[in-house]
DNA sequence: GGACACATGTAACGGGTTACATGATTTC
DNA sequence: GAAATCATGTAACCCGTTACATGTGTCC
């Protein structure tokens, strides 16, 4: 299977939301509603729309404003036949990418202090997530968000990474506390602890499900 | 900045832990451990080792076995001086990448049971992690682990990628359950429902942290 | 009228992916 | 002795990133 083109399927559903999008309101609402689960360079945008325009998805309209233009995009029929075709086929599988646990994970090879930092970096991105989120939530809630007629598919969003954020936090307060008493440890108390820590989680594994 | 080179990264702390690995070897270990926190394609492994050894980190011992040679590597000095360097720069940012979370961010322009599609891809995920923790976790309870004497650290990625899982299921099924409720609802209830879910999100929220 | 955020891109490059090929070893 | 799995890579390609350049409104 060849590149699947997500980005661009992305961009295409934000079109698809109203007509005349320009690339700069495109990264602003990536910025707002998308960064923390697609996330994306904004220069990428003004690729995607170009290559949308290129398949005959979108159509631009070039707009000359003072001396410099600005291009207009607008989802075409053949744009919401591919989008509509796109969302048919099955998601591809959810992907983390966490350097600080990267960093936890070779602690032994660093100095003490360092996992620490490691922490830090963890809370800054869920806190990353939940200052949108102290913005976002309560501009719908007063009804005054742009795209409130989403309100029902933002909010199943809102409720996953507020979730992943608080998952996030609680595991660096968590974490941080656990390493706080190795210094303090015998060899064989840490051990435990860490089997402790194990255990658990084993104990709070739902059973196994019979997916196929 | 320059190219951060992550992932020679993750080898080089892999090399760190023992002396001679074949590239076959390191990738087994980031389908065991690593996969879920810095996923990777397997062949990649085969040009990062190249690159460590252009750089001096490690070392190439080259070793018929048969008709087809095989390369073991073993870091070097310069090597773990590199990787503690590396180890104490600040980490990036976390990052996610959930196409199943985007298809239910665009579910309004998809057929009615595509979101079902999404949770089950999540629960998929999800299971994909549970599934090696039921193998590795009872193995480091019963100290027959392969790095048995990282259990102190692996125990924190346990943990981590646990919550994460659960994290993910839990939303899976708390969000089926509320879109099962949308056909038998008027629009208003539907938006009623939404705002609810926002509501009780910002209730459970922590205050905003001072991070700086 | 300078500073600063907002807005609209281009250029260069490398990290990473998918797909393929093939040898060795075990299993039955 | 065929099939399946383990093991060891190569080739081609592109998606996405970082860094840069410059125009435009507005605030003081």
């Amino acid at each position: 299977m060849r590149r699947t083109a997500t980005t661009a399927n992305a961009v295409l559903g934000l079109l698809a939301l109203r007509p005349r999008w320009t690339s700069y309101e495109i990264t602003k609402q990536l910025r707002r509603n998308m960064r923390f689960f697609w996330p994306r360079a904004e220069s990428r945008i003004y690729e995607e729309t170009k290559q949308l325009v290129a398949k005959g998805y979108a159509r631009a309209d070039r707009e000359p404003q003072g001396r410099r233009p600005r291009t207009v995009y607008s989802i075409t029929p053949a744009g919401r036949r591919a989008l509509r075709a796109w969302l048919a086929t099955p998601p591809r599988s959810t992907a983390l990418e966490c350097e600080p646990l990267l960093r936890v994970f070779l602690a032994d090879h660093s100095s003490p202090d360092q996992p620490r930092v490691a922490f830090e970096q963890a809370r800054t991105d869920a806190e990353a997530i939940l200052s949108v989120g102290r913005v976002v939530g309560p501009e719908y809630l007063a009804g005054t968000a742009p795209f409130q007629d989403q309100v029902h598919v933002r909010a199943l969003v809102f409720d996953f990474l507020s979730h992943h954020a608080r998952m996030l936090l609680e595991w660096a307060d968590r974490t941080e506390t656990a390493i706080d008493r190795w210094p303090a440890q015998t060899a064989e108390g840490t051990i435990a602890q860490a089997r402790a820590t194990i255990e658990r989680n084993l104990s709070e594994y739902p059973s196994a499900s019979a997916t196929s």
